[in-house]
DNA sequence: ATATACTGTTCCAGAACCGTAACGAAATGA
DNA sequence: TCATTTCGTTACGGTTCTGGAACAGTATAT
């Protein structure tokens, strides 16, 4: 239970966007964000069908987001072996990584903010 | 002086970009949020020129922004009769209830928070 | 008056995203 | 076996964003 006052919450959120878009790595989109985190956040597995699901978005968009943060080496792709027509989303170091430096990142932030 | 830990940080986080992405409105950028939450936010008066400072970007990236912003009615734009070269960005009614209801969105998805 | 500096915008080619629809591969059921 | 269903991906046409460069308009300084 945490008393965050929506005055607080913008400037937190105006804090933690400043810093996403200082900082020299590309930005994130908002729906990479949330498949992001969701895939490290939620328990597995993590399908893309799941995934659409759960974001209330087509497909499409999920296979997308996979291969760009694939790409940046923020996720991986597997065969589920038991039901080859299932992709398994996996985490990465390097994503785990990058989570972590976020959630400092607006740790930090929400302890210099009035 | 808020205590968030980087754990609860993501989680917040991540509900509040699960927010974002289900509900039917357009995402904004990045970059459109910082700019947006800047204008709200930080005292006047805002330039096309200064907010691109702010924010490490090049000014088309700020003029296309308000352009886009502009359509949604979330900001105006208005110049500067005193140096008609600038460009001042000014809030509007519907900007403000907007990070209102995004704050309110925060601030509830905190108190929902272990 | 004229050159210079500064502002925000527009233009350009390229990249990434979007939704819809079609698709191949794999599993299921008759 | 063969049709059907369920996966994830790809293809399509369109929109938006990107950085860099050129631009017109305004102010300033010589």
């Amino acid at each position: 239970m945490l008393i965050l006052s929506p005055s607080q919450s913008l400037s937190l959120w105006h804090k933690a966007m400043l810093a996403q878009v200082r900082d020299d790595d590309p930005d994130l989109t908002t729906r990479q964000m949330a498949i992001l985190l969701t895939v490290y956040l939620d328990p597995p597995p993590h399908t893309v069908r799941g995934l659409a699901a759960n974001l209330g978005v087509t497909k499409p968009v999920i296979t997308r987001a996979l291969d760009t943060m694939g790409i940046m080496g923020l996720v991986a792709r597997r065969r589920d072996e038991r039901d080859r027509r299932n992709v398994l989303v996996q985490r990465t170091v390097e994503g785990a990584e990058y989570l972590q430096r976020l959630g400092d990142l607006i740790s930090q932030q929400a302890a210099e903010t009035v």
